[in-house]
DNA sequence: AGTTTCCATAACCTTGGAGTTATAGATGAG
DNA sequence: CTCATCTATAACTCCAAGGTTATGGAAACT
């Protein structure tokens, strides 16, 4: 089965992906063409990575005219956030536990 | 190039790799044979993952005698940590998403 | 000594996915 | 209406990488 966070992860894997995440984060909504411009791809690979992100829930997208505006959904980051947290928190749980043996050993 | 931040994204896309580190995360150092016991994966798998792990920064390995114990470093996840900030507050325009995130990650 | 256990590496197979070109569909311009 | 522009999709190639089995090397057991 594919998690949210599974699809999350993945879609941050790219670097072409994550460089145009991070693009639309600084410098907000740009349209496909705008984005293909200085992507270093061609048009159709911009257009396949939008889709993944948007998958993802990192990205939406708004119709106008003939061109396709996409945003970022920074809420999207949220899970990862949880993630790195609970991934740190656990181990830094274990080393607090392990400080308070320490000293209840000491006494 | 390749960067460090590729290598770590690249190394927590994999599941069955992030499912590795989660379980040295929350039950701290283990053995390649306990870990490959439990992992749904064959043993050379296992080492394998665990190399790119290593090689992210994201596990430390420790010899004793013919066993490996790995276990993680969470440090590693400094830059992951700080990319998710930094994308979260480049996007000034949602205040909501990013009080939410920020008040998340401040914990 | 021989044998078994633990891990890493090699060799190989297979698949997912990132890239391409070509094209269809939709909209704007002339 | 006709033609150009913008984006998404189709069809295809190719390679990175995750999976396997087989094996090598080192340490522990008998």
């Amino acid at each position: 089965m594919e998690t949210q966070t599974d699809l999350l992860f993945r879609a941050l894997a790219d670097p072409t992906r994550r460089s145009l995440f991070e693009r639309l984060c600084r410098e907000g909504e740009q349209t496909v063409g705008a984005l293909t411009a200085t992507a270093g791809v061609s048009q159709p690979a911009v257009s396949k990575h939008l889709a993944a992100l948007k998958a993802a829930g990192l990205v939406a997208d708004r119709h106008e005219g003939r061109q396709t505006h996409y945003s970022p959904r920074t809420a999207a980051l949220g899970p990862l956030a949880d993630w790195t947290k609970d991934m740190a928190q656990f181990w830094e749980g274990r080393f607090d536990a392990l400080e308070d043996l320490l000293s209840r050993m000491d006494q």
